[in-house]
DNA sequence: GCAAGTTTCAAACAGATGTTTGAAAAAGCA
DNA sequence: TGCTTTTTCAAACATCTGTTTGAAACTTGC
């Protein structure tokens, strides 16, 4: 494991100092990589500190994600400022943008999206907690933006397939970063590469979401009375743009 | 390390099979999980046979790597049948399933495309050599598909973008099987399943692109005069940068 | 100031894992 | 067959990692 600088833990209780030291570590190279001797070292604590004060390094672990996820939630609302009667456009733009910050803030404190991006792909025990916590609502609230842009009968599938869609771009970033650093060394994820990001991921998939929509409406005003179908795509909100 | 069915090795070369289990055990667990012990166990080989045969356990996984690169490469090639003059919306789709398929496929013969995905998220050193043979081509391949597709001038960075928007969704499947797994255990992801999501993320990225390039095009004839305007847009090359 | 509880520490332990070893077995060849 | 080379094998080795231990240092409450 690489030397990084040490964390001054000396007004720090040791407790804390192995929860934010672990974060770190853990989100570097996760769960299964990361060494209890590497987490105390930056802690500036001695080995046995994790068993001492967590009972082993799982526990460790879960208490890190506790931690993180209570700050997460503060720092970075899933509607980010935009309020949920904003038209859905709008909220899907605060989504993408909410989850790319969250994934690549390298604020000392925001190493959740990280910690729950390494769970997804190796996971632990930890995983369910996290999936019934964290992600389902978040699934739902895409959900719930994707449908209103899609409009028309909700049908399930197609709602999960376009959420899907989303957030796969999100995380793409982050899963594979070492391919599109090497693909290309110029990319850097600046504050400002997130922002152009997070444009073009709104972008790409309103305009494939709004496309949907339109084939979707078109087939069912085929098997529609004409009164219906007006009462549809009258009633579908706010599809702006 | 779950149990699981023993090669029967008796009329192989122990060599061979070692490469077997080795693709076996490295596609399931990724290389720095994966034991010498269980690859050995399962090729029914002594746990020398790895050290004797290849050197050391990073050999093995080179060695790995190649056998099913190549085997890969003409199981699925990128064209997946369609030829390089077919309409770029065509051999966009077919990128995709190529894509899925190569991932998906559970045939004992085809750990490379799983190999090649745990590389992208955990890299050991093979991953620059993988980069350079097999992932830049593919990058290029879809590259040109993508520029036709948008049309007009070609704006290096929009097709990166939306290269990235592609083969995320292919990807994502794959990465974040343990949570779609969790949110919607009824996923299962039989053959049907994979073409509904090929279907489903060739469409999505067809409406996405061809949205952008409406908008695109529409931008520049904004600045340019007719006629260049109509040069353009008829003398790009089908193909390669 | 002192006794009880809490925290830290260096050292050791136990288990897993990649690797080596030296002899035995098998295969190739005259 | 008899010899050499190649391959297999069980055992051991060395290292790394999570965990435990028992004593020392520190803190707290009276």
């Amino acid at each position: 494991m690489a030397a990084a600088p040490q964390v001054d833990a000396s007004a720090l209780q040791t407790r804390q100092s192995l929860i934010e030291a672990g974060g770190a570590v853990f989100a570097e190279v996760g769960f299964h990589n990361s060494t209890v001797r590497e987490i105390c070292r930056r802690a500036g604590a001695n080995i046995a500190a994790v068993n001492y004060h967590f009972g082993d390094k799982a526990a460790l672990y879960r208490e890190v994600l506790d931690y993180y996820q209570s700050r997460s939630l503060q720092k970075f609302p899933l509607e980010l400022g935009v309020r949920s009667s904003a038209p859905a456009a709008e909220r899907l733009r605060a989504f993408v943008r909410s989850f790319l910050l969250r994934i690549f803030d390298h604020s000392s404190d925001a190493w959740h999206g990280k910690l729950i991006s390494r769970e997804m792909i190796d996971p632990t025990n930890a995983l369910d907690a996290i999936v019934v916590e964290r992600i389902r609502p978040q699934a739902q609230h895409l959900g719930g933006i994707v449908r209103e842009l899609l409009g028309g009968d909700p049908n399930v599938e197609l709602v999960r397939l376009c959420s899907f869609s989303v957030v796969s771009q999100c995380l793409f970033y982050h899963h594979c970063q070492p391919v599109v650093s090497r693909l290309f060394p110029e990319q850097k994820f600046s504050p400002e590469d997130i922002e152009r990001l997070a444009e073009h991921i709104t972008r790409f998939s309103l305009a494939a979401i709004k496309a949907i929509a339109r084939k979707q409406s078109a087939a069912s005003s085929r098997r529609l009375p004409a009164r219906k179908r007006l009462q549809r795509t009258n009633s579908r909100p706010a599809t702006s743009r």
